[in-house]
DNA sequence: CCTATGCTCAAACGATCGTTTGATTTTCCT
DNA sequence: AGGAAAATCAAACGATCGTTTGAGCATAGG
């Protein structure tokens, strides 16, 4: 591992803080190479453009993110006896323990504006290369909730899924509770989240 | 009452679309003058400047909206029944109303945005303007969930409008159901989004 | 009818955007 | 050590941004 880090890797660290608080589109390659350190030529040799730029900061951590979501999906699915909580708390978890780490609460941020955005290109590289994700989980809810439409599914799912997003874009600033562990706050948060998941998912 | 609708309004229904598709960065005064078949300068002329614009954007939908929420606020607070689920009532219902007519529709992405986006100078302008109707609701929250420490009610109710608001963005694209009317429908969706918004906010 | 006022228009302003260029420096392999 | 390859650099490219200008058009009041 390089002690003095890489100009990429600097450039993706600047790419996610600056997307974090200005948006793709607000972040001009000038601000970000010199927050990095770099020349300004270097995203455009690193990286070939800036929306490969913005690729490779979700690449970087949702790649991780959503196999650990998946495993954490294995181990409760397909059973005769799981329960929608389960389902949520595989799909939160991971990225609730992402968010705890101070880039990746950056990372949420910058993930809840993508989907703020109706970025035609950027959702579709994210249904490429994250959707069986999605898939696999709506698989799950779909058969959990058998009683609702198809539309009225993926609606709620979307909802849900937005809001958990947006949850834990906001969730750098206020931990350190003082009184209780961080493990058990989180374990509390968690819980919270699933409580609140569940209820936008199912129906009365 | 201009039949032919006035210079500004085709300015303020343009920018609506516009900013509701590309944000307030990225929709330009050249694609939003073009859309709305008035003349580059129009916008400058008759509101200033841009940020202007999307300030006057705001202002038309927010104050009609924030005030039928106060009212309905008004209608249920302070007595010794009240529920959590009446001041959530009131929190969404004006809400879904607007957001049943299309261009109220393409308003809550616009507020969505306005949400994701951390903008410093959007939000100052609309806690100025709309903080004392937060402010309120937030106050009834606090007497209703007394045992939540301050900075955890404020993280929840953050939490909580911001996955409203992207619920009701994503709210035009869905309705129409065939067979039930649409008042069911929208009695339907108001219930739900009330539980949901209640497990976002209430503790276990 | 004439003029003052409100409005629209094409054109241009300077600034900033993402990207490219070509030279220069650094790195690495034989 | 020497030379190919990779990386960095300052500078410039054309495009587009929000805004301003000044002339031209409309219309209502005296």
């Amino acid at each position: 591992m390089n002690h003095p880090a890489s100009t990429k890797d600097r450039i993706l660290a600047a790419a996610e803080s600056l997307f974090a608080q200005r948006g793709f589109e607000g972040a001009s390659l000038r601000q970000l190479t010199a927050a990095a350190g770099v020349n300004l030529a270097a995203v455009n040799y690193h990286f070939g453009s800036k929306e490969r730029l913005v690729e490779e900061v979700f690449r970087r951590r949702l790649d991780a993110l959503n196999q650990r979501r998946l495993a954490a999906l294995a181990r409760v699915a397909g059973r005769d006896d799981t329960t929608l909580e389960q389902v949520l708390d595989a799909f939160i978890r991971p990225a609730l323990e992402l968010s705890h780490d101070d880039h990746g609460a950056l990372f949420m941020r910058v993930l809840a504006r993508a989907f703020a955005e109706h970025d035609d290109r950027l959702r579709q590289f994210l249904s490429e290369n994250y959707g069986h994700v999605i898939r696999q989980f709506t698989a799950e809810f779909a058969h959990l909730l058998p009683h609702l439409s198809k539309a009225e599914l993926y609606w709620r799912i979307d909802l849900v899924t937005g809001a958990l997003t947006h949850a834990m874009s906001g969730f750098g600033m206020i931990q350190r509770k003082g009184d209780v562990s961080e493990s058990a706050h989180r374990e509390q948060t968690v819980a919270h989240l699933v409580r609140f998941a569940a209820a936008g998912l199912s129906a009365p």
